[in-house]
DNA sequence: TATTGTTAGTGTCATAGGTACACTTATGAC
DNA sequence: GTCATAAGTGTACCTATGACACTAACAATA
């Protein structure tokens, strides 16, 4: 290869730049986020975050979309950006710079599109995470930090669960990201209080025990800040 | 120009990376901010907000500490990253990414270096901010949203006093920032509550008054998350 | 040295919200 | 009908917050 082919040409050099994502989902009680099997080097066979190039006439934001529909096939579901990554060596081989965003899958839309076809893809717990490349250890915390503090001061635990939820999943939701068991009573003194949620008039069964009350957000989709 | 060629190539096309700085301070009983007349097209002789490109070799935050010792001549001050603007658009010239940080000067370190020498620069009061350049409008107000919540959680207002100061120095920086009227009584047993200060034994006499108790953080420095 | 203007400094009461804690209810399986 | 299981519910205490008004200390000056 000789770099007359190289025709993306600049007066000062430019660095790559990439959006990684960070897909949390709660599957079997645990939070478990999305990893790829990187199929060339650096860390060739190693697990990595999904991402990719941005490409010159998207938006960073619809390049974090992109790769996430890629990757799982799913798309409208909660993302947001998270932080930039810019140490001059976290990639061997160029200057390459990591926008890195976050996405949230509801446990209901997991099974529709099991992974990508073509790159080999697993969930794994946060808490169990292999050896990741570059610098995704460090992007996954992050990451995981800032899910535990939204969930205090945000509606951000509802885009994990279906539209239609009991209040035992939502503790649920709330007790696996913090690692950590809530009072049940107080809990749901604590959600009903804030105003955010409304039975449906539905009920589950599932099991040999009392039927569970349906609930849904008053304003689904959004992401709101609690108080 | 001195080079005949573009020499710097790349199989994909890159992006240009900057970094762009918020650097607020309060002056004037004001919230106000620096910005720097651009000498360049586009938006030739408007107001923008200081910054510039990343050097291949250097890690992103240091390009903004660099940025922001070009233009004000101050060293170790409270910076952090804000958000990374990506729009396709946003600038017309070429695809740039940048990467915005705030930072926060304590007042008494102002009148050192008042300005950059080559590049005309001023102090502009958040709320009669002029037009700027880009989408800088909305950078500053991301970051202005970012100071606001952080007053709450952290102790992020330390940054804009000097190593001693009196309780009603700090009263100030929070109406001044959030521009609302606290009471003296409870914002005092708020502050002292929360074991983040304490008296150095001497006290300012400034004015006919009675003289004010000198405070200091207890962690100079740090920025804490507090509740 | 008494008066005045100015900022520093201080306490109480009512309310809301958080925390600790245990039993009853409804169902399906057997 | 008995049993196992998860759903659902109330009270008492404590802490934090918010509203509210006067005294203390100083410098200037009359």
């Amino acid at each position: 290869m000789t770099t007359q082919t190289k025709q993306f040409c600049y007066w000062h050099p430019h660095p790559a730049v990439t959006t990684d994502i960070v897909i949390f989902t709660i599957r079997d009680e645990k939070l478990q986020l999305l990893l790829i099997r990187r199929r060339n080097p650096p860390f060739q066979g190693g697990w990595a975050l999904p991402g990719g190039f941005l490409n010159m006439n998207e938006d960073l934001a619809d390049c974090a979309k992109r790769e996430l529909e890629e990757e799982t096939g799913i798309k409208n579901v909660y993302l947001e950006q998270l932080y930039t990554f810019g140490k001059h060596d976290r990639d061997p081989r160029e200057r390459v710079i990591s926008v890195a965003y976050y996405a949230l899958i509801p446990s209901d839309r997991l099974t529709l599109h099991p992974a990508s076809d073509a790159t080999e893809a697993g969930w794994f717990a946060y808490d169990e995470l292999p050896e990741l490349a570059f610098d995704h250890r460090e992007i996954t915390r992050t990451a995981h930090e800032r899910l535990v503090a939204k969930l205090d001061y945000s509606t951000i635990a509802f885009q994990f669960l279906p539209k239609q939820f009991t209040l035992s999943e939502l503790q649920d939701v709330y007790e696996t990201i913090r690692s950590e068991p809530m009072d049940k009573r107080n809990f749901r003194k604590w959600i009903t209080a804030r105003n955010l949620i409304e039975a449906t008039g539905n009920e589950r069964r599932n099991g040999s025990h009392r039927p569970a009350q349906l609930f849904r957000t008053k304003r689904p989709g959004r992401v709101e800040i609690i108080r």
